[in-house]
DNA sequence: AATGAACTCAACCGCTCGGAA
DNA sequence: ATTCCGAGCGGTTGAGTTCAT
């Protein structure tokens, strides 16, 4: 599996790795730790490149990793992430402890992505595209998204990324360009992840054919160890989503940089071309 | 049994990001 | 403010394996 070694450019091995170069990459690492890739391999003797260390031990060689036998569970929730964050493979792989970026990729691409374009009910998204629908994340994520508070999201198999802060990830279908939008912002305290929703002057029309005034996105956030936990869990159906009075509604200042909105907007305008 | 197609997935590549100087 | 460089990310490749004929 893999590649062999086809080149030996600069001395350097290329394609599998031996069960030598393997124990030699892990020793090395007990010793001196994880980080200074670059180093690693004049230090540990080994004719690799760091880059290549690095991605031996995170996806391989590292305590805590899981291979194979993706279960159900799992797989529902790559598709559901997957809605959410498009090809963010390492954020992705950040909520399912001890898998890698590579594998969900790889998973993904051989299996997920037929089935979606075999249109399997299953995997089906919802009828309005591929918009998340709040409702039913939160009924999916009763039954399999592990527990926050059981879940070893903090312990050593979680996958580390730097990719913690997301930004204009359109959690809606595409959008009919929005010219001269007036957004307002819903401010429900129970959606303080950046899950936002944009009410617009000028309905644009959604993929299910529907006028819509409600741009629902996501852009701008930090994410924390409770972000999809949050996300996954909350009842953001559509009724309490927009609560229950227009007072859940304000304007967007613009101007107020401290405004986290002033930045959707700027998001939104840049995705509209402006 | 032979062989070619399809599939799987480990590894590579190029690019971006972010911190340090 | 700019440059440099290590680390990280996502897309792609291609050898090995499995399946179909």
């Amino acid at each position: 599996m893999g590649r062999s070694i086809c080149s030996a450019k600069e001395g350097l091995n290329r394609g599998a790795w031996t069960a030598t170069e393997d124990q030699i990459l892990i020793d090395d690492i007990q010793v001196h730790g994880q980080g200074n890739w670059g180093l690693l391999p004049k230090r540990a003797g080994l004719k690799r490149t760091g880059k290549s260390c690095r991605l031996r031990w995170l996806n391989y060689l590292r305590p805590g990793i899981k291979r194979g036998n993706i279960t159900h569970d799992e797989e529902d929730l790559i598709i559901r992430l997957h809605k959410l964050l498009g090809n963010r493979w390492s954020l992705i792989a950040g909520r399912l402890p001890g898998r890698t970026d590579n594998e969900i990729k790889n998973y993904w691409n051989t299996h997920i992505k037929k089935k979606l374009q075999n249109g399997n009910s299953n995997f089906s998204t919802s009828s309005s595209g591929v918009s998340l629908r709040p409702s039913t994340l939160a009924r999916q994520g009763s039954d399999s998204e592990p527990d926050p508070k059981s879940s070893p999201n903090t312990g050593p198999c979680v996958v580390q990324t730097r990719a913690t802060r997301c930004n204009k990830v359109i959690l809606s279908q595409q959008v009919q360009p929005l010219i001269n939008a007036q957004p307002f912002l819903t401010h429900d305290t129970n959606v303080r992840c950046g899950y936002e929703k944009i009410m617009v002057s000028t309905p644009f029309v959604d993929t299910a054919g529907n006028a819509n005034n409600w741009l629902d996105f996501m852009a701008d956030f930090d994410m924390d160890e409770s972000f999809f936990s949050n996300l996954l869990k909350m009842d953001i159906s559509e009724s309490s989503y927009l609560g229950k009075n227009d007072q859940d509604c304000h304007p967007l200042n613009v101007s107020d940089d401290s405004n986290h909105g002033s930045e959707d907007l700027q998001s939104m305008s840049a995705l509209n071309g402006e």
